[in-house]
DNA sequence: AAAATATGTCAATGGTGCTGACGTATTTTG
DNA sequence: CAAAATACGTCAGCACCATTGACATATTTT
């Protein structure tokens, strides 16, 4: 394999090669900060980020059912099982028994993990809110629009099931949940 | 535990709770997807995400040393080791001993390396393409603006340094390579 | 010659994802 | 009513990627 070794290319690929290398990386290290906030807090729980993410939709979407929330996540029940046993050990999420349908488990947030959601997001909106500084209120919709269509079309229905999660007009509230 | 959990909370958080829910989401569902083009090409060669972060970085600045590599990518050098290992066994990459210091490890794409990291970077720059569609300008302006606050200031010297990376002016060339 | 540096490597650990299989309670169907 | 389907929980095992700590080697600096 050694013997076989091309030559070193010396030279960096660049935009010129026709690919938007600007924001590729703006985007990844973007991202990389955005997480960094919550991770230095679910770092003193214990947890990581499959526990904010659980936490997050539990809170945004109370009531919703297991499978409901494996089908947001997009993963396994047993990746989920882990996470969110030890979310309901600690008294950051609880089960109720389902109203219509026993076998249903809809998960709640407690004031506990309610207080934990707000103190993982309160950073990242403080960021975002910073970044979000000096421009206009069109900048703001130019950004929301570029994110919204990065996101794979099937799966846009996700944010717009969420309360004013969506860029749309009305937005709405859950689903009478309260 | 048990005894002691508080009442479930029936509603949802929203935006009402003074944090931007809406950026907040948009921006995990955008990475999410964004990452997922790839990840499909990677999993192809038994390669993750490590592999794809060392190629790219190794492209766009050839001849970095390895600790030059490790304190872009904020990882341990045996978290590298494997991932860069395995690069260059399969003549992705390779390594060139530092001209001045002979300790060093300079790292080089191959053609291979170079064409798989096009490949990687292919199908990301076409989303961004595509999500930037309908926008003028002042709105691409506006994204790369707000993506770059979003990086910790400290940061941001890391894509300063790349070839083309910074909103800047002049950009220039990465070091008299080639 | 001794100390510092750049790199490589070994062993062990943790978090998070996966698959497959199985058990239980509950609801739906025939 | 009995059988099948559904919702959930759990067990065992595997893979990937990151971690820390310790140590070896080559090279440069002091």
């Amino acid at each position: 394999m050694a013997e076989s070794a091309s030559k070193p290319i010396r030279t960096a690929i660049t935009s010129d090669d026709g690919i938007d290398f600007a924001i590729i990386e703006l985007f990844f290290f973007a991202y990389r900060d955005f997480t960094s906030d919550p991770d230095e807090i679910l770092a003193d729980y214990g947890f990581g980020r499959a526990h904010h993410r659980v936490l997050h939709f539990v809170n945004r979407m109370p009531g919703l059912t297991v499978a409901e929330l494996l089908d947001v996540l997009k993963i396994t029940k047993q990746s989920l099982a882990r996470v969110l046993k030890q979310l309901i050990d600690t008294g950051h999420v609880i089960q109720v028994q389902g109203p219509r349908d026993r076998r249903q488990r809809e998960l709640y947030p407690t004031a506990k993990g309610r207080a934990l959601a707000l103190a993982l997001a309160r950073p990242q909106s403080r960021r975002i809110h910073e970044a979000l500084q000096g421009g206009n209120a069109a900048d703001r919709s130019a950004i929301e629009r570029f994110l919204k269509a990065m996101v794979n079309p099937e799966l846009r229905t996700q944010f717009d099931s969420l309360p004013s999660g969506g860029a749309g007009p009305s937005a709405g509230k859950t689903d009478g949940n309260q």
